[in-house]
DNA sequence: GGGGTAGTTTTGTAGGATAAAAGTCGGAAG
DNA sequence: CTTCCGACTTTTATCCTACAAAACTACCCC
């Protein structure tokens, strides 16, 4: 059998997010969005960040230019760092979607969550339907092959689900849709932790998801919607009653 | 000796994109989303674009973290930076919109938009029905207002239309809906550009607005998902038109 | 031949120097 | 007394240099 050659690449893989300038974005988002410095506010200025955090003014500078990047902050010379409007944040940038979740109550977030779910995907589900490649429905139907060899509630289980919307968005075949991707992950990556004790219908998950492949593969638009429909109408049903626990 | 030579300073008044960061990561922003480095390609290193730039590695490097920021690229020692797959850049994002719409043909760019204002904006419209605040529905009044009084197809008229939908969109109380705004202001400003040619129904454009404001007001979700659906129609039958011209 | 190690390339961080922007304030002119 | 203009000042913007750290190469020793 040709199998590929394993190789023993021993990953060390340090988190790109350890760099100073990373940690400096981080804490400074973190701190914008938390409503520590509110929009329209004034930032401490590069030097008293630098003593802060014990870094270079290099690096400080760095990181504002990525929260800059991202909509939080507008820098002028003489003038600081002044936090933007709401509106202008990019909260679908995964940085900014995290601060923003740590920030916030964990229900209220994923409440929110669910919310833009509801409108996104029975559409994305019509496209996908519509118009999916072979290929991403091979995607899709492996996902969900993932899923059922997982074992209930595991680390597997969650991110065959992940993959399992991901692929349903990507069928869907507009560039424009992926973004939204992170708003599935946060979501579901919060479902975990938040229902695994929960959940009402555990049994149903994996009926609930071969519905919106069957739809998919027989490229019936909407039947897709009303799949995923019922398939929101039961996380929702999960998240209502861990609320009222 | 010392004479001082005082310049006729009549303030140029610099737009804020013209700092030279600013400068260099729309210059490799757009070469990353029309394809000259394509996802996974290494780009030059950071001394390499200082040259063909003029401009310092400090300048570069920021430029890059930016575009790190926005999901474009990776970097690190040694390998240097390396473009991401298409699936993680962050395309709602203004600037990334911006160099995405100008990589691609105008008709394609609006077609993918108008999909997702399709799937997005009847959700938000029952949403704002549902629960938007007196504040908020004077906004939309206001700006459908400035519309009834704006030339038809001028800039006036544009400037109310977007504003018209950001503020339905503020009035679902979704912040996540916020982001979705860009791609609402990017459509409409295409589109006049666009259509203004090529309006099918002209004299329909006020009286679907008024259907809107008419649902949110009265709190009606179904009829604003209605309305909202029927102005969309209206938008795609004159890009269609436009597009057999 | 295998495995560790020195070498090399590229980004990451530090720190300093100067330029440019945009307020503040004072003083001269009307 | 008011007005306007220029020096002053603060903060970001840019450039520069030096060194550290990472990760791939290649070589050398066993």
């Amino acid at each position: 059998m040709g199998e590929r050659r394993m190789k023993p690449v021993r990953a060390p893989r340090r988190k790109p997010g350890s760099r100073v300038h990373s940690e400096l974005a981080a804490g400074i988002g973190r701190r914008i969005l938390d409503g520590t410095y509110p929009p329209g506010s004034l930032l401490p200025n590069e030097a008293e960040w630098g003593q802060m955090f014990g870094a270079s003014r290099t690096a400080v500078r760095e990181a504002i230019r990525t929260l800059n990047g991202k909509g939080l902050l507008v820098s002028r010379p003489k003038i600081g760092s002044r936090v933007e409007p709401r509106e202008r944040w990019n909260l679908l940038d995964r940085d900014v979607m995290a601060w923003h979740r740590a920030a916030l109550d964990e229900r209220t977030f994923l409440l929110s969550l669910q919310e833009i779910r509801r409108i996104l995907e029975p559409g994305a589900a019509v496209l996908a339907a519509a118009r999916r490649s072979p290929a991403q429905l091979a995607a899709l139907e492996r996902a969900f092959a993932d899923m059922q060899s997982a074992e209930v509630s595991s680390e597997a289980m969650v991110e065959a689900d992940v993959r399992f919307h991901l692929a349903l968005l990507a069928a869907a075949n507009n560039e424009l849709l992926v973004p939204f991707g992170i708003v599935i992950e946060q979501a579901l990556a919060s479902m975990f932790a938040y229902t695994t004790s929960h959940a009402v219908h555990p049994e149903q998950l994996l009926p609930l998801h071969a519905a919106v492949v069957r739809a998919v593969a027989s490229q019936s638009p909407e039947a897709a919607r009303k799949a995923v429909t019922a398939l929101l109408d039961d996380t929702d049903e999960t998240l209502m009653a861990a609320g009222e626990a």
